[in-house]
DNA sequence: TTAAAAACATGATATTTGTCATATTATCAA
DNA sequence: TTGATAATATGACAAATATCATGTTTTTAA
């Protein structure tokens, strides 16, 4: 069974701020899983009987809107959480989260959690600090969706998934999404996202390969009207 | 001097969870200010010296798109928090926030609101659900923003200020808005938010009066389509 | 391996929304 | 009170985006 304090992802999650007491207790308790391409985590809705900490691989978290589409309001990496909202605030989860990839989360039961935030005040004031993060990441996306045009859009999107999931040795974005991850990340068609590609294309801003997509000019991409 | 421990709005807010002693601090170090219609409680960008929490009045944070439009995120009612983010965070701000009423607002200094974050695990937790709250709505709003048309917008954004800030004696929505601030909430052109409102006044859901606006028919606007 | 399902692609067209020009009306400060 | 400024309003038009139909290619599962 791992061990916490030797994880490889400690030093990339709030985790490394517990005591190496609180880290054994966790290290005990928790329970890695692996979760394969295409596997639903958690549904909208579902109680939540602990958080999970992202060891490996590529998750979206979405929302059914009323009109039925899949809204895609956020991707998680490695080293960090998901369904930490619910676990804190005891409600039932607002948002699904499916595996993009082949995924290890290790599950962290909601008691020993909360043991950790009640007992550690440098502990709770971090995950403070992250969740006043992810807030203003929230606002940020809020105005982008708000005030730019779906091409400006998705032209952020492939940035931000080079940023923040980085690339093979040959430069392809390591996220490979469909078309249609895409659309639900923008909030548009699946078509209008496979037009706007293919302007991408022939503008040589990016190279495509079946669904991988490699980004060729990045200033252009930024600076697209 | 006012006090925090018989402040009406008290019951409103998450310092009911400091105790008596802590609350008491918090009493002798808090400013309270007075912020006339149309001022600037603080811009983008600025670093803050601690919390506002509001006693009176209503206000709005936006931030500036790279298009120069001013995004409206949030509007902020009376027992709420502004400028928690950035204190917990310690970074300037992403946000401006403005009086769209008279406000009275008490001025929380940094040092006094981190100790009661530190000392009191309870409080701390508090803050946690408050933010996971937030967070809730922010990823809501994203996929409103994302998936639905300019009008089911306009319409949700009407039924959320009646919701949150109530309506006068007459049923006129209390918080009174321009029709530019309906555009940088919604996120669309002044000019559609008129002629959405043209519409909505024609199918006799709503009444003006001025800036005025009472809701008419609620379920209307939920069905919107 | 192969049939079925899902994803990708493209054209035609409709709808939504933005932009610009130009009045009219309301608001506010001197 | 009165100008100046901002807000409201409306039409004409342009641009962005969605929808629908249809066909091809890729992926998946039996």
């Amino acid at each position: 069974m791992g061990n916490c304090e030797n994880c490889l992802i400690k030093p990339l999650t709030t985790l490394r701020f517990l005591s190496n007491e609180e880290l054994k207790t966790i290290s005990e308790k928790k329970v890695l899983k692996k979760v394969s391409k295409g596997r639903t985590l958690f549904g909208e809705g579902e109680n939540l009987s602990g958080l999970y900490c992202v060891r490996e691989g590529i998750c979206k978290l979405s929302k059914l809107s009323e009109n039925g589409k899949d809204q895609i309001v956020k991707i998680v990496a490695k080293g960090n959480f998901i369904g930490q909202r619910s676990t804190i605030s005891d409600e039932p989860t607002n948002l699904s989260a499916k595996a993009l990839t082949p995924m290890e989360v290790c599950f962290i039961p909601k008691k020993d959690f909360m043991d950790s935030l009640q007992k550690n005040s440098n502990f709770s004031i971090e995950f403070l600090k992250l969740m006043a993060s992810d807030l203003r990441e929230s606002d940020n996306l809020i105005v982008n969706m708000a005030q730019k045009s779906v091409k400006q859009r998705l032209a952020e999107t492939l940035l931000f998934l080079q940023d923040k999931l980085g690339v093979d040795n040959d430069g392809w974005l390591n996220a490979v999404l469909t078309r249609q991850d895409y659309s639900n990340i923008v909030g548009t068609a699946t078509e209008s996202v496979i037009r706007i590609l293919k302007q991408f294309k022939k503008a040589q801003l990016i190279t495509t390969l079946g669904k991988k997509i490699k980004i060729e000019d990045v200033y252009a991409l930024k600076h697209i009207h």
